[in-house]
RNA sequence: CGCGGGGUAGAGCAGCUGGUAGCUCGUCGGGCUCAUAACCCGGAGGUCGUUGGUUCAAAUCCUUCCCCCGCAACCA
């Protein structure tokens, strides 16, 4: 077929914050789009796979700072691990974008430029209510008690220069394009989300410029500014395609409007919202779709590195192999729920369904093939009835894929061809292929009953292309086949007879779970303390001590804080004839009434803040007892401020 | 009443445009021996979180309450 017939698809994934290593769950989306860049390439689509990172922002400025490093030394060294994980994951993205790429900081000026020129974005200025130590302004209904809500301190109004772009000028216009085209959003529930809770009850114009940061691109016009993360990330989409305000690339023209974006369910908003009304501005096609899919969750507990329990893509792959990741990945994410990972259950998913399903259906038929036929494929013409299903089960599932795929619904599509391996072992049993090799006149029919099962793996391979493509090549290598096409699927019979297939190897190899894990918990084990020794061996001298004002007050009043499940506000008489208000996250063990009356020791001086709307002055010692058990200080009978030393 | 998701066999989930409760893993028993102690068949195991209602009929629709998990808030 000629390159210039084919459909087009143009299909991108978000771009990934360079902020710091991703673990496995930002990786899930990656490999989601590139399962479905890979089948569409298979159904014959001429296929764009875009990807990238996003590399601009206050808070990239900040950890640059504080490793001590040039904002754009710790992007490029982010960005490099995060491209290495899209290559170490086997995924096909046919370009990787930064946005620090120079071609990309132009057309995004321009493209700023273009709707400033023509009054899409307009110069106003932030008004708003400002807290000078926090550098950060506030709305009104952001205050608590007026006050700044992050560090309680007295806020004043003041204007921040900024420029805006004008969303309410295209409100109806999106509402109208979400209407008509039902399929935009997907899934139908962020829909409604969209429309009822953003879009209907009006848009605010955005603010889509900074002078608080300079880890950006500079507004060409106007050289304070800096242009804010909305018009510089999404821009990407078409900035990649070579998207130029005055003449467009032959790339832009061929593949803009983007078939699919591929992006997690936190960011709709800014995909169904923001980017239509851009591209609304700058009278360009919207994207056909966006689909905000949900998250791989990571184990039971929390990860976080001073536990050591992090999981990435890289220890994962060394320990299981790329494919079987992969498919973890794939076939755990049902529709719309999010899925999770544990080794636990990573193993089990590996064992049954890889190895035991899969690696061996393959394993005992090619061995049989060898066995009974010198490894020569026979004919399948000697059919019997018990055949059909299992014909029937393979070709059907060519159709159970592609309306997943086409659904998103990818576990489903892997799922489908997993069954179909589940159906062919199940034909063995049925036809008992070492009862017909006894019986020499039935010899025909074994090897009719081996091409049928040669045949649906064949059937299997082609259709695991997408989502385990070493597999797949792996077990093409076995049956020494080379119809590896899509189109083969459409009649079940296009497996060539007279080939010779290989020795048999196992794809898998069974993984011995308990020693596994065992190990795993040893490795997890010998990571934690090298985080966290130092802070324990740090001496502090007796004027460090000294600064620390401690005393002994009483409990007069203690309630829980209404907008918080942790906190408690307690009233506390320290002595000095003034209550003290403190707030304290103990609400998980203490009742208010548990701690009326009774005396506990209050950090005096501690600088006031905050909490969930109430000032907190001060803190009140507890003790961690145990792993989630933590014991408040009492001490019962001392008088009321007397300080502690 | 901040927003959202959810409570279905031991575990993880599907079913939720109403009409005999299903899948995977595990477990128990059986079969088979080509195969990676793998494969195939069968059994056990659920009053579908709770209350009330609509209906000939509810896991499925409406209502009460309880509990869990995300986000937000934030453990001074």
């Amino acid at each position: 077929m000629c390159e210039c017939n084919k459909e087009k698809y143009y299909i991108t994934t978000a771009i990934a914050y360079t902020s710091r290593k991703p673990h496995i769950g930002n990786s899930y989306e990656i490999v989601l789009t590139d399962a479905i860049a890979r089948f569409k390439r298979m159904q014959g689509y001429d296929v764009f796979f875009l990807t990238g990172t996003d590399e601009h922002g206050q808070k990239i400025e900040d950890y640059a700072k504080a490793a001590g490093v040039s904002p754009k030394e710790y992007v490029d060294k982010v960005a490099g691990e995060i491209r290495g994980i899209c290559d170490l994951l086997n995924t096909t993205y046919d370009k990787f974008i930064r946005t620090t790429d120079d071609y990309h900081e132009k057309a995004v000026q321009k493209i700023f430029k273009k709707l400033y020129d023509q009054g899409d974005i307009y110069k106003g200025s932030y008004e708003g209510l400002y807290c000078v130590p926090c550098e950060s302004f506030w709305t009104e209904s952001q205050l608590v008690d007026g006050k700044c809500p992050d560090c309680g301190r007295e806020v004043k109004k003041a204007s921040e220069e900024a420029y805006f772009l004008r969303l309410s000028k295209y409100q109806k216009q999106l509402e109208d394009y979400i209407e008509k085209n039902p399929d935009f959003i997907y899934p139908e529930s962020r829909k409604k989300e969209m429309l009822n809770n953003f879009i209907r009850p009006g848009l605010q114009d955005l603010c889509v410029s900074r002078t608080s940061f300079k880890w950006g691109i500079p507004v060409t016009f106007d050289d304070k500014h800096v242009i804010y993360v909305w018009i510089d990330a999404l821009s990407n989409y078409i900035t990649a395609l070579g998207y130029d305000t005055e003449e467009n690339s032959d790339m832009y023209r061929k593949y803009w409007p983007a078939d699919v974006h591929i992006i997690g369910k936190d960011i709709v908003r800014f995909h169904t919202i923001y980017w239509p009304i851009m591209l609304m501005a700058l009278g360009e096609p919207l994207p056909k779709k966006v689909y905000g899919h949900p998250w791989l969750l990571v184990g039971n507990d929390k990860m976080s590195k001073s536990r050591g329990n992090v999981i990435y893509a890289d220890g994962l792959t060394k320990r299981f192999g790329v494919d079987a990741v992969r498919y973890y990945l794939l076939s755990e994410i049902p529709h719309a729920a999010d899925g999770s990972l544990t080794y636990e259950t990573l193993i089990e998913r590996y064992n049954s369904d890889l190895a035991n399903t899969i690696g061996n259906l393959v394993n005992r038929t090619v061995a049989m093939q060898k066995k009974y036929f010198d490894g020569v494929v026979q004919s399948g013409d000697v059919t019997e009835e018990v055949d059909e299903d299992l014909k029937k089960t393979a070709l059907d599932s060519v159709g159970k894929v592609a309306s997943s795929m086409d659904a998103f619904c990818i576990a489903d599509a892997v799922e489908a061809v997993v069954n179909l391996a589940k159906r062919s072992n199940k034909y063995i049993d049925e036809t008992a292929p070492w009862a017909l090799a006894k019986d020499e006149s039935k010899k025909a029919r074994l090897g009719t009953v081996l091409y049928n099962l040669i045949e649906s793996i064949r059937f299997i391979a082609v259709q695991l292309q997408p989502y385990m493509p070493e597999t797949a090549e792996k077990i093409f290598e076995q049956l020494n086949c080379d119809e590896k096409s899509y189109e083969s699927l459409k009649s079940f019979g296009a497996l060539k007879t007279g080939t010779v297939v290989n020795e048999p190897t196992p794809l898998f190899n069974r993984i011995d779970a308990e020693k596994m894990l065992k190990e795993i918990e040893e490795e997890i084990a010998a990571n934690i303390p090298a985080e966290e020794e130092k802070p324990a061996g740090v001496m502090i001298n007796i004027d460090d001590f000294a600064k620390v004002e401690l005393r002994v007050a009483e409990v007069k009043d203690c309630e829980p804080i209404k907008r918080a499940k942790k906190l408690l506000k307690l009233t506390l008489d320290d002595g000095s004839g003034v209550p003290r208000t403190v707030a304290s996250g103990i609400a998980q063990w203490y009742k208010p009434e548990d701690l009326i009356g009774k005396k506990v020791v209050v950090v005096a001086n501690l600088k006031p803040a905050v909490l969930c709307g109430v000032e907190s002055q001060g803190m009140i010692l507890a003790a961690d007892c145990a792993e989630n058990d933590v014991k408040v200080v009492f001490v019962d009978g001392m008088p009321n401020g007397a300080k502690i030393r």
